[in-house]
This record gives structure tokens, sequence and C-alpha cells, in this order.
DNA sequence: TTGACAATTGAGCAATTGCTCATATATTCA
DNA sequence: TGAATATATGAGCAATTGCTCAATTGTCAA
């Protein structure tokens, strides 16, 4: 079996997956960013209410969208002046998930 | 129902969850830790050798181990001259699990 | 066109991070 | 005890980060 390095199932990731897995859990490790991503994790959300939920300017916001956006975690439609934002994909939603599991317990 | 907040039952952190969660991602956010902890994810490993799986420093390593160990992600336990390092819970192996999938798709 | 609102962007700065190097501690064995 | 090995730790430094502030772009409506 190819898999033992690891235990139960998981290949051992090559550098460059490394550093793709390393870049991802760096988006999710900011509270700012990490509470985007939460936002997000309901409906679609334009970048001045994300900033009324969080606690930090617009300016500040966009940033870590753009940071997030650039990372693939989540993607932007303009709709007249509002861009809305949503998740990328539902990995995000399970790796919060099963991160607050581990926090709450 | 409580969780609509977030969708999909996920009952939305507090700030001091987001907080330990953030952490949580944050000591995974490294490529250096992230490999400890990936070489962990098969049997305990003393720190000589976690510093010869990765290139880094014996130095490096314990220091890295010391930041997981405080954030309670890894545990080790003295056995003679050596510490044999593990994984304090399963969660990590999961996070990975899920991380790399979504980086490998 | 003009003004207002929404969002992005770049520069700059304080705070944080992860390493190295030197030193200290712990354990075993002769 | 003393030497050798394993690990931990503190200081210090270069690189990175996340913010603010000011300026810019995009969109709508009067």
């Amino acid at each position: 079996m190819s898999d033992t390095a690891t235990g139960r199932g998981i290949r051992k990731p090559d550098p460059e997956e490394l550093g793709a897995l390393a870049e991802l859990f760096h988006q999710m490790s900011d509270t700012t960013r990490l509470g985007l991503l939460i936002s997000l994790l309901g409906e679609e959300t334009c970048v001045c209410e994300l900033a009324d939920q969080s606690d930090v300017s617009v300016s500040a916001v966009s940033h870590q969208l753009r940071s997030l956006r650039t990372a693939r975690l989540v993607t932007g439609k303009r709709e007249g002046r509002h861009i809305y934002y949503s998740l990328a994909d539902d990995h995000v939603r399970v790796l919060v998930s099963i991160g607050l599991e581990h926090v709450r317990e």
C-alpha cells in the first residue's frame, strides 16, 4: 500500500502540494479573513455589508477579499454598484466545521 | 432554527471561538509546522528524526514543536534521550485530508 | 455632466514571524 | 564524574503581514 507513510489513507504531499496546503490554511489563519469566510457560509454578501458585520474598515475588507480571491477561496460578481462575494467551493465549509468541532470540544 | 446564520448547520462562532479557530489554522499555515504535522500522521517520531525528514535544523523543529505543543496540537513523551511526538487528536488528520482534497482537485 | 456611493488599489508603517546561533538542560553510558 | 547525544530556549534579525490613509475606478441617478 502506498499511503502508509501517513497512516489511514492520506498520501504524503509533495513539496508543491505542501505549499498549496499551507497557503490554504494561511488564508484561514487570520481572524479578519476567517470572519469573512464564515460570513460567506451563509448567503452571498457585498463588501459594505461584510465590513459592517466585521469590525474592520471597508478598505481592510477589500484588501483581504483580494487575498481570498487570489487564493480562489471566494468569487465576486458585480450587480450594479455592489459586488457580491461567495465561497468558491464547499471545502471551506467542511474545514470550518471540523475546525470548530476541535475548538469547541 | 438557530444556525441559519451560516447555512447548513454551522453555528456562527463568537469572537473567542473565532480567535481559537484562526489560531488552529495558523498552526497549520506554515510549511515547516504543517510538514511536522503530516509526518506525525504516521507513527510517533522523535525530534531528530523529524528534523531529518524535513529540511530544517533541529533547533527550528524544536521551536515549531513548542508552538504546536502550546496550541495542543501535538504531545511529546520522553523515552530516554529521545522525546517522541504525536498528534494530540484526530482533527488534524481530517483537516489535512480535506485540505489536500481541495488542493489536489 | 455632476455628485454620491461602492469598491479597489498603492504606499507606508508597526507588529508578528520563523529562522540562526549560542547556550542551557536532560539523559545515558563509560 | 565526564563525555556524548537529544532537546529546549533566548536573543536578535530579515522577511512578511495587516492595517490606515489617500487617491482611483466603476456605477447609478438627477
